[in-house]
DNA sequence: ATCGACTGTCGACGGCGATCGAACAGTACG
DNA sequence: CGTACTGTTCGATCGCCGTCGACAGTCGAT
């Protein structure tokens, strides 16, 4: 079936550390997770908007990808739109405490 | 007296996520970092060997550079030697559990 | 069924950063 | 002083990453 759907998806087992932070690394991306832990799900365009992001579609596109490929996002094809969640089981499972601690730090030590 | 040393290390409010993240990205960073964790302290070259990576002084030099400037590592100048040591307490006051999670994260995770 | 508005993706380009080797500077020890 | 060691700086190379404009599915309305 979706080729594109699993295999775009790394397996829990297959999750990285340095790839896991490079891709929470970029203000875009961190801002688009951060949001999207308040949000619990998203679209992408409702996503982009929410977080304030001032970068094109095509932009926060490829963010997303880096986003998926690094296993930090699932993304749930419905209709038209992609539904973006936060993949939490698997990363407290490898990393515990790395994303509860991206997404709780103050907003201060963010900008 | 150091505008040498204390100009290069930023406060801890100027720390920044992003580029904490960032500097720990880096593969080799990150294990020079999980290194020093276990160690406590060390000189620039002790920790190359101690990490086991396989890159020049001249490199490290510029990574060792990298994480300081994100206010993860305190240089404190001996004699020839500059020891390093990581940030702990500024670390968890702005990024509380992080610095924790990146150190004890399973190291199948890390390669 | 087709038009238009919306969704997200793809190819290309520009710039940043990791790396190296060589030359340099400071320190310790004879 | 001269040798050995520690780490930095510089210039160059090269690959990767963020950005954009043009393109392609999908849905609702007429």
């Amino acid at each position: 079936m979706d080729a594109e759907t699993s295999g775009a998806h790394p397996a829990r087992a297959d999750l990285r550390l340095p790839k896991v932070l490079a891709a929470l690394a970029d203000p875009a991306r961190l801002s688009a997770v951060r949001t999207l832990g308040r949000l619990g799900e998203s679209p992408c365009t409702e996503l982009l908007h929410a977080a304030n992001l001032d970068i094109g579609r095509s932009t926060f596109s490829h963010h997303q990808k880096v986003l998926r490929e690094a296993g930090i996002l699932h993304v749930e094809i419905r209709g038209a739109q992609r539904v973006l969640t936060l993949r939490r089981t698997d990363l407290d499972a490898c990393f515990p405490g790395l994303l509860d601690s991206v997404l709780t730090t103050a907003d201060r030590y963010v900008a």
